[in-house]
DNA sequence: CAAATTTCTGTACCTAGAGTACGGTTTTCA
DNA sequence: TGAAAACCGTACTCTAGGTACAGAAATTTG
């Protein structure tokens, strides 16, 4: 039971790091098995299509995701009692984080998939949906309690703002892989800080 | 000559809806030539291999989105003589052009190139790079002039502020066309428009 | 209108990859 | 040690990319 899964996860390494660099259609299942040493029996017996290949792919992606940003902004808070501040920490760690990845980021199986859509089964698209969607309620709770005590100097929706981070760091990738500059992405998240900064900063005399 | 460029400008369409919604590697030869009533031969008469699609279709692409950004923000500028506010209304009239589009923003071939450049030949990157880079000029110039009349109220590059409309962009529309809503994209435009409408806001009494 | 050129069609063929089926073998673990 | 898990080997089908080439039909141009 333990080796099954060693050869599933090696299987799936292989597999996420082709499709972020050739596409899922453009990944073979030959070109795997060759890198992972395994027979085309053997990865049948692990996945029984390449739909199912899909879907474990995004939900391991989804999963560690989270599991990521639930310890980045856990750490901001234990840094700052205050939503605001520990935001601005969050996304100063965040941008960090982000610039430090050497050979840049790898990608988001998320924006892939999104263009992909029609190449996948309902269960996935909404899959990939419930991830973002994820995204949203994560920051919306954040900025929910960043408004309790500070008021915005423009008006804006919850849901947005929530937004607006998950589209910084989707494009953000999207421009650093495009230019092959992982400097760009941590510069988005930064500039994001900053419109937060500027957003809850209470007007002040010139 | 002209019906040449027809049938060329058919299979591209087919094409460019085909790569947006499957992916590059998904779209295949034997789908379009049936989509665009043609036979095999035909489509190699104007492609020579599936590159040289992939190449013509990213050129039509930017070439397309270069025109329409033109035109936006020349509209923008007829509208007011400064800078800032030239901006801000091209950002508005973006964001209304975004969000009327029926079915949501189809999506932009960069993005999708992006996630696929072990696909192609380093000229098609290249080229896709080139039109990021080209985003970040024209933007680059507007922040420029708004500098020479305005002080921005955080440190920040110019060149990061011009690529966050693109990083917006893009992110916006992965976001989008994951929730299958067109308001998340032109809200998200929208909010990168109050960050530079903070940014350059001179301060003011509480 | 006729010639030249462009724009295709038809056929035949080669190769790679997705996916199926299934019997058998080895490895792992309780 | 024995059952279950984790594979291997083989053989086959089907779709798709790509090549080659001969020629037909449409279109444009002189």
């Amino acid at each position: 039971m333990r080796k099954g899964e060693k050869t599933r996860e090696r299987i799936l390494d292989i597999a996420e790091t082709s499709v972020l660099q050739k596409g899922f259609g453009a990944t073979s299942i030959d070109e795997l098995i060759a890198e992972a040493e395994l027979t085309k029996s053997g990865f049948f017996y692990h996945f029984s299509d390449k739909n199912a290949l899909a879907r474990a792919l995004l939900q391991r992606h989804l999963e560690r995701d989270d599991e990521i940003l639930d310890d980045l902004f856990r750490r901001a808070r234990e840094l700052s009692d205050d939503p605001l501040h520990a935001l601005l920490i969050g996304l100063k760690l965040f941008s960090e984080m982000l610039g430090k990845l050497q050979d840049g980021h790898p990608g988001c199986l998320v924006a892939t998939y999104c263009y992909h859509e029609r190449l996948f089964d309902r269960e996935i698209n909404e899959l990939n949906a419930s991830g973002v969607q994820n995204w949203r309620q994560r920051f919306v709770d954040i900025f929910e309690k960043i408004h309790e005590k500070y008021e915005p100097q423009d008006e804006v929706e919850v849901e947005a703002l929530a937004d607006m981070i998950s589209t910084v760091v989707e494009g953000g990738i999207i421009l650093s892989k495009v230019l092959k500059d992982p400097k760009v992405l941590a510069d988005q998240v930064l500039l994001m800080r900053s419109y937060v900064k500027l957003l809850y900063q209470p007007k002040t005399v010139n």
